[in-house]
DNA sequence: CCAAAAGTGTTTCCTATACACCCATGT
DNA sequence: ACATGGGTGTATAGGAAACACTTTTGG
């Protein structure tokens, strides 16, 4: 007991709520307590900030100590402080949230988890502390974030389908939205590019490039052949982010999609 | 130094960022600090959350003793844990927005606030820690936050007039409105009464009816009545917004204004 | 050939925007 | 009377919503 002040001091953590799609579903990362209290209880990644790093910088070295996951998209949404969170002592947690694709993950668990995995948002373990509530004020954050900014790209991989866009908003948003009208409004957003690979290979054999104009097949982007799940339905066309050219935008504080 | 950890924590305060608004300038709470550091600087309300309180608690508690403002909408934005931010010990606050009427107060300096004034919102003088920092987050917080949430009635009086009501907004959104569309525009959205007291003492007057139906000059709402600043224009019409109605409709998650 | 999923275009309606004149008030 | 600020309506254009059929693919 070394750190001594004149007055009480609360501990400060942090935790991340990481997002994860895989194109179809959305997940949430999670961590099997490896000691009490809630030692095998399914929690967030997180914990006790150090003397010389921020919450961000914590958040981040935390979550890659027990993970393995890092240099990702981070954003704080909300401190938890209610008395008695953690049977310990008076903690203040510090949350944020992350949206990666993840397939761009080798998960491993580290530090004091026991066990590291995603699992559907839907479908989450009984959860340590008061995590649920943390999780449900994320969802509550990225829904109100995804009106202002387009953060789904950040879930997405380098090229995407229009239906896998469309899946991802609805999942994030509660909601569905016409087929027609969704494609129309994210095209005519102008930020998006048409990078079909299906037809880049067609165009190469049909007209007999050179070999060296053939894509290897090491080479795609990871989801720019979408597998179809059950067998059937038309391949769909594969798009790209503009990212820089919506950076470069006045159009930032514009709404993308806020049907 | 009474209290004693195993490892090192840090301090944990809460600041406010209280927004007044009085039907023409758009202004923030501030207090003179009257203990070192910054002593004699101005600064946010706010100070050490205890050990039995939540930190909005504690950010109520803190704004009361220091300005004697209480009794208000208080909404945490974000938390600053950059190291040094404090030259005493690594300190952490979390920070919140109020949004009031600035009439409703008397601002008493209590507490170790040697002063607590108003302060337009453009003229603030050098402030304490990094709450220039603070402040700006938080007026980016007000103005993400106006694009979804009606939250500019809570800095206005019960009644009000159209012209107050766009200042507000456009003091919030740093932009221009056209009048006649920004009218059209609220009052199609249905949360607005016409609460015309002008109207109201013409018809009793017309009509003789009994004076137990006439307004006492007390009774008037404030701002029912707004004085024109320059001794000149037409009176405007006042009306009051209808939160109830708001709050049980499902509009909740829709713009109320946001061109 | 059938089922499943994706591609595509048109019409209607509503909302955003742009814009100008008259009216009430106080000096 | 005049300056200041507030009230009001209309026309146009652009975006949102509703809506059905065809094409591709895998089984």
């Amino acid at each position: 007991m070394n750190y001594c002040y004149e007055y009480p001091h609360p501990a400060v953590t942090t935790d991340s709520v990481v997002f994860g799609f895989d194109g179809k579903d959305l997940h949430i990362l999670l961590i099997e307590r490896g000691a009490d209290p809630f030692k095998g209880s399914w929690a967030l990644p997180g914990g006790f900030i150090k003397m010389d790093e921020t919450a961000e910088e914590g958040a981040r070295r935390e979550l890659f100590e027990e993970t393995n996951v890092r240099d990702i998209f981070l954003e704080q949404f909300h401190t938890f402080s209610k008395v008695g969170r953690d049977p310990r002592e008076r903690v203040i947690t510090i949350a944020f949230y992350a949206l990666v694709r993840k397939g761009d993950f080798e998960v491993i668990a580290g530090d004091d988890a026991a066990r590291a995995r995603w699992f559907i948002v839907d479908e989450l373990p009984p959860l340590a502390f008061d995590h649920d509530e943390i999780i449900e004020t994320a969802k509550d954050a990225i829904r109100r974030r995804l009106k202002l900014d387009p953060i789904a790209f950040r879930l997405l991989d380098e090229s995407f389908s229009l239906p896998e866009l469309q899946r991802l908003y609805e999942l994030i948003s509660g909601r569905t939205y016409d087929r027609r009208n969704f494609q129309k409004k994210m095209l005519s957003s102008g930020y998006l590019e048409r990078v079909d690979f299906n037809e880049e290979i067609k165009f190469c054999h049909l007209s007999s490039l050179d070999a060296k104009y053939l894509v290897e097949p090491g080479e795609l982007p990871k989801g720019a052949l979408p597998k179809n799940e059950k067998g059937s339905g038309r391949k769909p066309h594969t798009f790209s982010f503009l990212s820089k050219k919506f950076e470069n935008s006045d159009d930032k504080d514009k709404d993308l999609f806020n049907p």
